[in-house]
DNA sequence: TTGAAAGCGTTACCAC
DNA sequence: GTGGTAACGCTTTCAA
């Protein structure tokens, strides 16, 4: 059915090493074959078997993403790492595909059988919650692995990863110096790195203003899922005895949650509540102006930098620390009628 | 580097073809090699390379889905026809990749190459947009594929759609059967089948009514991304000098948004408004019960078990038209306050 | 039941 | 420049 070389080869009367080379933009070749190679290709639609390829070359220009289940791509934070993915594994030619991280019912997580089935040259792993073990096992095979926004001690492999701790120190501290002492924290999922680090930052800040954490203002939730969710937990907060003053909203979705439901219940902001946003582009928030800047696409284009590196044999940094900015203009620019 | 048949053939004395007979579970091999083999392989950790297995086999055991963009996979209708496809091609052992069908810079969609370049054995494809020239060229190649809530006349294409008009219809006419006369309409993407379907439905039970349709009470935008901007469209809507006093969402952000407001606002439904919504399920909308059940999940599961009979060669329906189900219980129940 | 050998469609090396 | 020809790692006849 479909053309293979030996097809335009025959058909254009030379050799199918000629074609393989002309048709890969190789220089030795004669400029002449080269076109009528070219043209016999075209005619015949010509499409490398990218099994045969693979097969031949030991490479399959395609890296694989990970990701705990495929809707979490959904969420910004997600969307805009695989856009910077996406941006630089199309500028080198390198296809992409996704493996979920969960088992089901193989013993093996599908990021496993991709690499050692040699699927594909390398891996970007996003999920954060993965055993250990399994990660163990990448190490050990030497299949160029990076990881993004994850910190597991002992695990010598290549990692990205954006520093939540001081940003969400920074928003913390601030808050507290503009005179708030009850404020809510919105987070993503408990036990990740992100929001280990956010926590921890937000402890730090407290801990130098002498405030106490209070777990009853924090809400937890799936980062994508917490647009709806927020509303509630906004609403219940506000009705209590000692409502929070202000909001450190360290998720996309949480974020547009507290200004929407500000503008909606006649809320000003930051006279009324300060609301310290996070923010890693997406579609959900055109309407706001947040103030946290979140490098999440540039973590994807770092982390896809540095496994086509490692796929290519090139030693590179091990550890990339993204700094977060964190600029007090929008939500919480001034002290909020305390 | 890693294990190969030949490695797990010499160490287990035998040849490379019982082991490949033994690890595939053939009966053709004695019970006591294949034990020899299986321990052997283990030991090894030997795993087929799945290049040259589907260079030799001709199957590569991957379907390829396509969408528009991958955060599209966010939205919860997406979200749930793949569940419905994860569903059936973990049942099989078949391995899924996704493709972008947006051109980018190169002049094929990147759907096209995972055909002519035999990357996949066949395709699912969700995108509703795609030019039908893309389309035939898949057709002329006489490839496995199959198109999910798609309408084009003239190709020749497996369809598993939903019959939105019908439902459509059903809403709107209980709508107007129980007083309505000013009825928002929330739907998707202009242009798509699914939209094209819902507004014809609309308009004809609109017709049948004697109504006119109002273009200014119909709101459209990205399915995935309505639930924030819907919020701003029912308050615009509810104060003006003729406010509608029923909503017809047809996407699950829209029918989230509207239930959401209306509870924020203080509005009984359905005495105060009525809301006719759409759900497809997902997880944005625990806390409502809607109206419409549509069966996304259902259509991915036929979607791909009838991709998996054409890649098998056997000829099956070309086309399957699933009906959803309208039961006025929750959002529409009795009239509203007229 | 077992094994030898011929592909599968490329790439890459090596003569010419 | 150009063309033969071994791989690449697997599946699949076909004999034994």
């Amino acid at each position: 059915m479909a053309a293979t070389l030996e097809t335009v080869a025959k058909k254009a009367g030379v050799s199918v090493s000629a074609v393989s080379k002309a048709l890969r933009g190789r220089s030795n070749i004669g400029e002449a074959t080269k076109r009528k190679i070219d043209q016999v290709a075209r005619q015949l639609r010509y499409r490398p078997n990218a099994s045969a390829r693979a097969l031949a070359s030991g490479r399959t220009e395609t890296i694989g993403v990970v990701i705990r289940e495929l809707n979490y791509l959904s969420d910004s934070y997600f969307g805009t790492i695989l856009s910077g993915i996406a941006k630089v594994s199309d500028q080198n030619d390198m296809g992409l595909i996704f493996g979920r991280s969960l088992p089901e019912k193989r013993q093996e997580p599908e990021f496993l059988r991709m690499a050692m089935e040699a699927r594909v040259d390398g891996m970007i792993i996003i999920d954060q919650v993965i055993p250990k073990k399994h990660l163990s096992r990448l190490a050990d095979m030497r299949f160029p692995v990076v990881l993004v926004d994850q910190q597991i001690p002992g695990l010598s492999l290549p990692v990205v990863r954006i520093n939540y701790q001081k940003v969400a120190r920074q928003a913390a501290s601030h808050l507290i110096g503009l005179g708030h002492r009850r404020i809510a924290v919105f987070s993503g999922v408990q036990g990740k790195y992100k929001f280990r680090a956010e926590i921890e930052g937000v402890k730090e800040a407290f801990g130098r203003g002498g405030l106490g954490f209070d777990e009853t203002l924090l809400v937890t939730g799936e980062d994508g899922f917490m647009y709806a969710g927020a509303y509630q937990h906004v609403e219940r907060m506000l009705r209590t005895a000692e409502p929070p003053t202000a909001f450190l909203t360290f998720t996309n979705g949480a974020t547009a949650a507290v200004h929407h439901y500000a503008r909606l219940a006649g809320l000003r902001v930051p006279e009324d509540i300060s609301i310290a946003g996070f923010y890693s582009g997406g579609p959900e928030m055109t309407d706001i102006r947040p103030d946290f800047q979140v490098p999440t696409h540039e973590a994807g284009v770092r982390s896809c930098q540095l496994v086509m590196d490692l796929v290519a044999g090139q030693v590179s940094t091990s550890e990339i620390v993204l700094e977060a900015s964190f600029d007090p203009r929008n939500g919480c620019g001034r002290s909020a009628g305390l």
